[in-house]
DNA sequence: TTTAATACTTGCATTTTGCAAGTGCATAAG
DNA sequence: CTTATGCACTTGCAAAATGCAAGTATTAAA
């Protein structure tokens, strides 16, 4: 179920990922991968927001569907799955990293590290390609 | 009802964006307003993506509880609304367009306007500042 | 052989959404 | 003054999504 792509409601580019991220859970599984380096579905269910397991299995399987997510099995756990981000998935960075600093300036109870905003704000692109180097998107 | 601040499920930057854009329809809202220069209710009901009145109304008065929005009574028409960007609103033009570039990027069917990605690239600062000056966060 | 870990699945009550229709108020037309 | 029209919602209800607790299947460890 769910494998088929739905009708998509327009082809406005901020429709596009409203078809994707546009509800409460997904967005959060991109940023455990990126920012928290977390791998499989036990991890994603440690986070702080508490998604329970049918919502997380369901939305897996959406961002596997499109692109943003490979699923492999672990190598010295057969019974495990190990997530990463494909290259799609890691391109979302800029949108991540704009997000976070527009709720560090907006949400002062916003938990963002010390110093992100103002090294943000003036050396955008070195900050960038820092995460960038980091992000994990190896598949073995 | 809804005007009440509700329990955030955690402190990160991203799900701070999540509590009020974790749906599929708020960011429509928001992009109509700062890139269509829509500003009545009747304009937000006429976007491709087909919103219903109840959730129009709904997510309206959820933006402007957030301060992402402002509502006035239009001059002329004492019956209408006039809705507005607010600064905080009108901050997210960043990431608005990262999204927009990054749907451009990977949605072949998107309707980015050509060159859009090219010059967001090459050029990101002064595209930035040429569609923030445009945006109308005048109240009257 | 039993126990534990991992990644789900299932069932069900609650909440949110989508759609159609209706309401109330303010100008506008006759 | 009476009726019509436009605008911004409300309401009612069926359908879908969500949250929670419990159960299942497979693999690995003791």
């Amino acid at each position: 179920m769910l494998r088929n792509s739905k009708a998509c409601r327009s082809n406005c580019p901020i429709n596009f990922v409203l078809e994707t991220f546009g509800d409460k859970w997904t967005l959060l599984i991109v940023r455990d991968l990126m920012f928290h380096n977390k791998r499989t579905f036990l991890e994603f269910m440690e986070s702080d927001e508490k998604i329970s397991s049918n919502i997380l299995t369901e939305r897996l399987r959406r961002l596997e569907d499109h692109g943003i997510v490979e699923k492999n099995t672990s190598p010295n756990n057969r019974s495990s799955f190990i997530y990463t981000l494909t290259s799609k998935g890691a391109d979302l960075l800029p949108v991540m990293l704009e997000v976070t600093a527009w709720s560090a300036k907006h949400d002062s109870s916003t938990n963002t590290p010390d110093g992100f905003l103002d090294a943000f704000n003036s050396d955008r692109d070195g900050v960038i390609s820092s995460f960038r180097s980091v992000i994990n998107t190896d598949r073995k």
